[in-house]
DNA sequence: TGCAATATGGATAAATTTATCCCTGTGGTG
DNA sequence: CACCACAGGGATAAATTTATCCATATTGCA
C-alpha cells in the first residue's frame, strides 16, 4: 500500500486490515488457499490474468504478514505448498461475509463497475 | 484498481467487492460517513494525511458506485454533505466485521506491518 | 544434449495511484 | 481591499504497483 513516510495516524482498526489486505490479487489468493492447500503454479492456472511474478510477490507479502505459510517439499521438481496459518484462518469469516455481500449485490456492483470502465475506455471522437 | 484491458474473468464475488472498495482511503471514508453525515472538510480534518484532492476523488468514485450520496445545500460558503446510500448501508456489516477482526488481532497486525515498514525504510549501512 | 516443469528473483517498462500546487467563485469579516 | 472557509478541478510530479522478459537451479525424459 502506498504509505506516506509521515503517516502515523491509523484511526480505526480497519486501517490495519486494509494495509495487510491491500493488493490486487490477495483476496483471490487467500480465497483459493482457503479452499485447499495449493501450489503457486495452481494459482497461476486459476488466475491466468496475473503474472506469476505478482503472484509470488503477493504470496510473499501474505507470508510476511503471517496469513499464509509455506511448506517446502524437498523433491524435484520443487514443490511448495501454501496454507492458511491459524491467523489466516481467522480471516475466513471476513472473506465470507464480503463475498456474500458482493454476491447479493452482484447486479448493482457489476453495473457500477461497468459504468466505470466504459466511461474511461475509448477517448473522445472529434 | 489497476485492471488489465484484457481482464474478463472475475472469479468469486469477492472480486467485485474488491474493485469497488479498492482505494487507500475508501474504508476510512465509508466508516466516517457511516458514523454520521459528513462534509468533505471534516474528512480532511479527520484524515490529515490525505490531501483534499484525493478525498474528493475517492468520494466521487464512491458516489459513482452509488455507495455514498451527495446533498448540496445552496448556501454560502458552499455546503455539501455526504451520506451512505441504501446500498452503502448494506456494506456496514462488512466494515464492522473487518474492523472487529482487525481490532481483535491488532497486536499481530501491528507487528506484521511494522516489520514490513522497517524492512523497507532505511537503506543498508555499510 | 536439449527441453519440460517447478519456484523464485532481477531488471526494466507500463500503468495507475497518490501527492502537491494552483486556480475558480462566493459572501462575510478585518 | 485582502483574506478566509468552502467545494471542486487541472496540471504535473512522485511513488508505488503490476506486467513483461529473462535467468537460475534441479531432476527426469527423449
Amino acid at each position: 500500500m502506498y504509505v506516506k513516510k509521515t503517516t502515523p495516524s491509523l484511526n480505526c482498526g480497519l486501517d490495519l486490515a486494509c494495509e495487510v489486505l491491500y493488493g490486487k490479487w490477495k483476496f483471490r489468493i487467500l480465497w483459493f488457499i482457503h479452499q485447499g492447500n495449493i501450489r503457486s503454479s495452481e494459482l497461476q492456472r486459476k488466475m491466468p490474468d496475473a503474472s506469476s511474478r505478482v503472484i509470488h510477490i503477493q504470496l510473499k507479502e501474505l507470508e510476511e504478514h503471517e496469513l499464509v505459510a509455506r511448506t517446502i517439499y524437498p523433491v524435484m521438481p520443487p514443490k511448495v505448498e501454501y496454507t492458511l496459518t491459524d491467523f489466516g484462518r481467522t480471516l475466513i469469516p471476513v472473506l465470507s461475509i464480503a463475498g456474500k455481500w458482493a454476491e447479493e449485490h452482484q447486479e448493482q456492483l457489476t453495473e457500477a463497475i461497468l459504468r466505470d470502465h466504459i466511461g474511461s475506455s475509448s477517448t473522445s471522437s472529434i
